[in-house]
DNA sequence: CAAATATGTAACCTTAAGGTTACATGTGTC
DNA sequence: GACACATGTAACCTTAAGGTTACATATTTG
């Protein structure tokens, strides 16, 4: 029951924030000022959370001239997968209590 | 693609100690004591860790007697599994945004 | 080239998370 | 009842996360 290699992703996923970011980035890029556009917080706080989702690997950033270009990054999907296996992994510490507590049920009848 | 309603399970996922301890709680319940040996931080830090994941539902203690014991809360399986569900909609963003890319592709062809 | 635009970075502040030690509380046991 | 045991709580410390403002840097545009 290894848990580890999901700290970045899942310490990525854990701010509210950075989920609304990468729903902004679903389906097309987005330059950085209309990305940070609308959100209660100042332009450079929502840069340092696009640092470190780049970092989870889960967006990328390209330069366009003066502009820089967001968009989901490739590998971000299997970060996301493995996340994901990891829990079920963890989700099944629920199912074996529940069957352990069957059987348990079974052998007092 | 409303991310809302996981934040408590998702903060509580996010250490490393937490994932740990639940670990440790995969298919029988112990008491608090055994439950906090083994680690290198102090018994109080546990029983801090223990607290939110009880807030967050995944875990429930019962006493007996003097001692306390801790197990899976049922109620934390399905925690996990919205969770999870929520995931794969984030997951989605990116088979989404291959797809568009895809299509455009496509239409350059 | 000067001014405006787009954006990252640096320095700093505040707060909350995770730790520690000391202590309170409740429960067995002699 | 006194004492040991099992465990949660309180008070406090340190550090890192998330914010802010001011500034540096690069690029477009008049």
């Amino acid at each position: 029951m290894c848990l580890v290699g999901i700290d970045l992703t899942i310490a990525a996923l854990s701010d509210p924030t950075r989920r609304h970011l990468l729903g902004r980035l679903a389906n097309h890029p987005r330059r950085a000022g209309d990305l940070a556009g609308g959100f209660a917080i100042s332009r450079p706080a929502i840069c340092k959370h696009t640092r470190i989702l780049a970092k989870a690997g889960l967006i990328k950033a390209t330069r366009r001239g003066r502009e820089r270009i967001y968009e989901l990054a490739p590998a971000g999907g299997r970060a996301i997968r493995d996340l994901i296996a990891k829990l079920e992994e963890v989700g099944r510490f629920w199912d074996e209590t529940l069957e352990a507590f069957k059987r348990y049920a079974e052998e007092q009848r």
